[in-house]
RNA sequence: CGGGGCGUAGCGCAGCCCGGUUAGCGCGUCUGCUUUGGGAGCAGAAGGUCGCGAGUUCGAAUCCCGCCGCCCCGACCA
């Protein structure tokens, strides 16, 4: 394994520490040949997952991960600044309990995986282990695809008074999905996600937090991920299943379609009905208490692949960066080179900024920068000889490919700038191509069209009946992906039935 | 569950149709030398239950039968 001293997260002796096996972003699939291809290409070779042994199921590689981690420690905090605490449930859950909200088992009793026993036994016939026939569960365990049941069933227990009123309570976890087709961080058997429940007193309050935690989330998206979003609320056919309104943001991915980043949910009194948790109030009645449940996953991190890179390779924005600058040293052999570079780096680091210094003496600086674009750190500072003779450095920045000789002295003004307007114009430029793929029409005819030819977007008046929403789902793969907060009112007709409507709503065909 | 593809060295592949020396090639790995401002060159070396099982044959990566696994497209769902 690497020995050499290493940057953060990665080693420096090669860019992939776990395999020593750099691939060359030559063998990335371009967006234009096949997109699809292009995102598992690069999902795999810029190191952040790969499949595993386990069907469905993949394994998030350390690169990858150290991404995720720069998400979740920032939503976290972000939880924790809006009130909440983090808690621990169950992974099982008893099977009984997925059926108490009727809606909810209905959502999710096609996806779950099911304990039945536990205990296995060598085969008598020598070929290994089997599970022992003996050794069956009196009660079946699901696996949890989420954990509402395990959750109000246990919150029944802790709230009495409306003294124990807000819980706020939110749990970073693992949920097992079964799901028939999967794809790398979009939709994998198993994810990694966190999931807020709140109990509230009254409705008002808990309709309030689902919508704080969706600005969370838009926040989140927008200001670290420089992800533009859109919040509103699903359709009855597209909520989640136990709630009574569904709250979500949704992006818009480079091959113009959409896709849904997160979500807050409304639950009403559904859960503490089917799970019994009641409280008195201030006036000494019993009431049944208000509930939501909100949650980004993993999928995040597709969205943020999608959202931004290239053909070259990814594109992370500074904020979730695990590595803002690497200084790649053009080696000839010259002492001064590794002096200027710790020094430099020392510079930076007291600003808080991420430096690795690339001290590898066996690949040659151009294969050194194609990697370093290919795993999207934001920027590039090239340091030779001709640099220090000049008090120069060559700053490269990831996100539109530019390169400019700056002055020694200053730089780390210069990187701390640059990093943030790199933030800021990879928001921009999503923002530019997601307004731009917004597109309203009035016929059928068009609507057809503008998805087939633009993709993106397409606000159009709905009559506002599941039924339609289905056949217009049937006709051209688009779904509503949500009806945006503080959505204009305005009379129309139907894109589909010509019946009328009082707003349009958001169509895409989405992933 | 349908349709398609794949399984041969760490990775990517050829060989299979038409059975026959020691199973090749590229990348990577190891050693040495020369290199180093956009994916280095030369020389040498290591590395293989050809997915698994059974069969046909003097002989199977190759033909037959069975099985397993994974990926892609669709159905389901987000």
């Amino acid at each position: 394994m690497c020995s050499r001293p290493a940057g953060p997260y990665l080693c420096s002796r090669s860019i992939h520490c776990n395999q020593h096996q750099p691939t060359m972003s030559k063998e990335i699939t371009s967006r234009a040949d096949d997109y699809s291809q292009w995102y598992i290409d690069l999902v795999r070779k810029a190191g952040l997952a790969d499949y595993s042994a386990v069907k469905g199921c993949m394994v998030i590689k350390p690169y990858g991960f150290s991404i995720w981690e720069n998400m979740r420690d920032t939503l976290d905090k972000m939880f924790k600044d809006t009130g909440h605490t983090n808690a621990y449930f169950p992974l099982f859950i008893p099977k009984s309990f997925l059926s108490k909200e009727a809606a909810h088992v209905e959502g999710f009793a096609k996806e779950c995986a099911v304990v039945t026993h536990y205990r296995l036994k060598n085969a008598d016939d020598g070929s290994g282990v089997v599970v022992d026939p003996e050794a069956k569960l009196e009660e079946e365990l699901i696996v949890r695809p989420t954990s509402e049941t395990i959750i109000w069933n246990t919150y029944r227990d802790w709230i009495q008074s409306y003294r124990d009123l807000p819980l706020l309570i939110n749990q970073w976890a693992n949920v097992v999905r079964w799901e028939m087709r999967t794809r790398l961080f979009l939709r994998t058997a198993e994810f990694l996600w966190q999931e807020g429940h709140t109990a509230h007193a009254t409705r008002e309050e808990a309709i309030e937090e689902t919508r704080k935690m969706l600005d969370v989330y838009a926040t989140f998206a927008e200001e670290w991920m420089a992800m533009p979003v859109i919040k509103g609320v699903k359709t009855p056919n597209e909520r989640f299943a136990g709630a009574e309104d569904t709250y979500c943001i949704e992006a818009l991915m480079q091959d113009g379609k959409a896709l849904q980043a997160g979500t807050s949910h409304f639950l009403g009194q559904n859960f503490a009905k089917a799970f019994d948790v009641k409280f008195s109030t201030n006036d000494n009645q019993l009431d049944y208490v208000w509930a939501t449940s909100w949650g980004v996953s993993t999928r995040l991190m597709g969205a943020l692949v999608m959202a931004h890179s290239d053909d070259e390779g990814l594109i992370i924005p500074p904020k979730l960066a695990p590595i803002h600058v690497v200084i790649v040293p053009i080696p000839k052999p010259l002492p001064e080179l590794d002096e200027a570079a710790t020094s430099i780096a020392t510079e930076l680091r007291a600003r808080g900024i991420r430096v690795k210094i690339d001290t590898d003496d066996q690949n040659r600086p151009g294969y050194k920068f194609a990697e370093y674009e290919k795993i999207g750190i934001p920027v590039r500072l090239g340091l030779g000889a001709r640099d220090l003779a000049n008090g120069t450095i060559e700053v490269a920045r990831r996100d539109n490919k530019t390169k400019e000789s700056v002055p020694l002295a200053g730089l780390a003004d210069h990187v701390e700038a640059l990093l943030a307007d790199i933030q800021r114009s990879m928001f921009e430029r999503a923002k530019t191509y997601r307004d731009q793929h917004i597109t309203s029409v009035d016929s059928w005819d068009e609507f057809v069209r503008v998805l087939d030819e633009q993709g993106g977007f397409v606000a159009a008046h709905w009559d506002g009946t599941t039924e339609t929403e289905v056949a217009i789902k049937e006709a051209t793969k688009a779904t509503i992906r949500c009806i945006p907060l503080d959505n204009p009112q305005e009379d129309g007709v139907c894109v589909m039935t010509g019946k009328p409507s009082s707003q349009r709503v958001l169509f895409a065909r989405a992933y």
